[in-house]
DNA sequence: TCAATAGATTAGAATTATTCTAACTAAAGA
DNA sequence: TCTTTAGTTAGAATAATTCTAATCTATTGA
């Protein structure tokens, strides 16, 4: 018997090659329960060049999809994927975080006056000068945020 | 008739040759008030090298020293000090801002275990590599702050 | 197959961080 | 001095996030 296309499709479908939600979580050893999978589809499906939300951003996103997902669950559902590292939470904005979904190395453009946040890939930038680590510390990430405002 | 010196001193005393708590206030255009000149003095009297403080700090400290404030009024004193010029709001920790009183060009070391942040002054760094400023905008400031964890 | 158990997950409630605004205060002008 | 105006303060309100009790799901054993 074949599988017959489904009618209405709620979520964009996963890039072919790439993993979907589904697996995704799976990999990370995360129950795929109806909200993940949900916010999953929602982050990574259908969005080759990563994106930027906060945590009400998505769960918006999630309800005007239909989802049923509390905020809570939202923001618990963040902080697990980047414990679980899928996502990377940044922090530009005083008030807010922001999670991106572009786990590679890059740095960031933040547009003041509109908020937008775009990647910029760590490949051509060296950055040159900076102190030995202290003793008994080691680097875990360093951060680069451009601020632009409109000249 | 001769001022008398005063018995007790709350604050520290400025540096000499830098302009006490007042004259920053008088300079900046603020009104010289009871709450703003006990919050400058802790600011900036007596730290050379400048200090990190986030708002309930601030008014921890100024309520050990006896000063009658809100927190409230914290928080808008650090942002009218930041407006300005005399300090500088860093966004490190998602949750809470920070207020640095050096306003040199400088970056950021911080300690995510210890919640420490250190300055590193940017004179002998360089960033090469970044993308041209996009049209329309300029460069507002750049922010690197490098994350140590311990080994 | 089904029930019992343990552990993971969810989301309402609680907490924390910050902002707003009505009341107060100080400065400037008459 | 009195009045007016603008700046300032802090209690109350809001926004962002976390906590935890209740719920759900997977697993195990009968």
């Amino acid at each position: 018997m074949v599988k017959p296309a489904s009618k209405t499709r709620k979520t964009a479908r996963a890039q072919p090659g790439k993993p979907g939600a589904l697996d995704r979580l799976r990999d990370a050893g995360l129950r795929p329960t109806r909200q993940r999978v949900a916010l999953a589809a929602l982050l990574f499906d259908g969005h080759p060049h990563g994106r930027h939300v906060t945590a009400e951003m998505l769960f918006d996103e999630a309800r005007r999809r239909g989802a049923r997902v509390s905020l809570a669950t939202v923001y618990n559902t963040l902080h697990q994927f980047t414990e679980a590292g899928l996502l990377r939470e940044l922090v530009v904005d005083p008030g807010t975080s922001h999670f991106d979904t572009n786990m590679g190395d890059h740095h960031h453009l933040y547009f003041e006056d509109s908020g937008e946040l775009r990647d910029v890939d760590a490949g051509g930038i060296a950055i040159k000068g900076l102190p030995p680590t202290p003793r008994g510390t080691e680097v875990a990430s360093i951060d680069v945020i451009v601020r632009l405002r409109r000249r």
